[in-house]
DNA sequence: TATGCGATTGCCT
DNA sequence: GGCAATCGCATAG
């Protein structure tokens, strides 16, 4: 066991700030966190993947915090996640977006329809191609695996920008608490696009 | 067993 | 700015 892992098993909400700014290592590519999700457990957040329970996908989730949880979507993309939550819960860290610090040529290679460094981890799926995780990384413990990761001391707070989740629907009703966090004005970061909402984009009528 | 859709991305208009 | 791509998982019947 090692303080990282221990100060992993906290709340998703109150270590997902914390994590911006640390590294995460796939062999010589390094990637500087410059913007996370943070993903409740069962019952807790209906967009999250363990909201319904334990199921053969997320079991990562529910297993120790410390852990790479890697799941695949849109039948192309791999996003990844940071299992972070106290012991008995399926708490999560999706890590969206970085600033490669290291490997840049090996994530170049990687990222061939990149035009800028600035996009070569803008996106979680965007980031796992630049770092290499695969699904086979699924459950790689951060603190002993080829997949690193290195907590870096908390930015202060006025570096951080947040974002409301509203009407999210928990166990006493509906609540509303900031789920993204990124470091503000980050080049790496698209915090201005809506990532939610595929078609049912709200449209102004004057 | 069948059907719908997603913690997205990139190319099209 | 809008939408197709593509398949495993979750839900309904």
């Amino acid at each position: 066991m090692t303080f990282d892992r221990e100060f992993l098993r906290r709340s998703p909400l109150e270590v997902a700030p914390a994590l911006l700014g640390s590294r995460l290592t796939v062999g010589d590519v390094s990637l500087r966190i410059t913007e996370v999700e943070a993903y409740l457990g069962v019952g807790e957040d209906p967009g999250s993947h363990s909201f319904r329970g334990q199921t053969a996908r997320n079991s990562t989730m529910f297993g120790d915090a410390g852990h790479l949880y890697v799941y695949f979507t849109y039948g192309m993309h791999t996003c990844a996640n940071i299992v972070c939550s106290p012991p008995g819960t399926s708490g999560g860290i999706l890590v969206r977006a970085g600033e490669i610090v290291a490997g840049l040529d090996t994530a170049r290679e990687r990222r061939t329809t990149s035009k800028r460094d600035t996009d070569l981890a803008q996106g979680p799926a965007r980031l796992t191609v630049a770092l290499g995780i695969a699904m086979t990384d699924d459950g790689a413990d951060l603190f002993a695996s080829r997949v690193r990761l290195d907590v870096a001391a908390p930015l202060a707070p006025a570096l951080i920008s947040s974002g409301p989740r509203t009407g999210v629907a928990g166990p006493g009703g509906s609540v509303d608490y900031p789920w993204r966090y990124w470091i503000t004005g980050d080049p790496t970061v698209s915090p201005y696009k809506p990532a939610k909402s595929s078609k049912t984009a709200p449209k102004p009528r004057a």
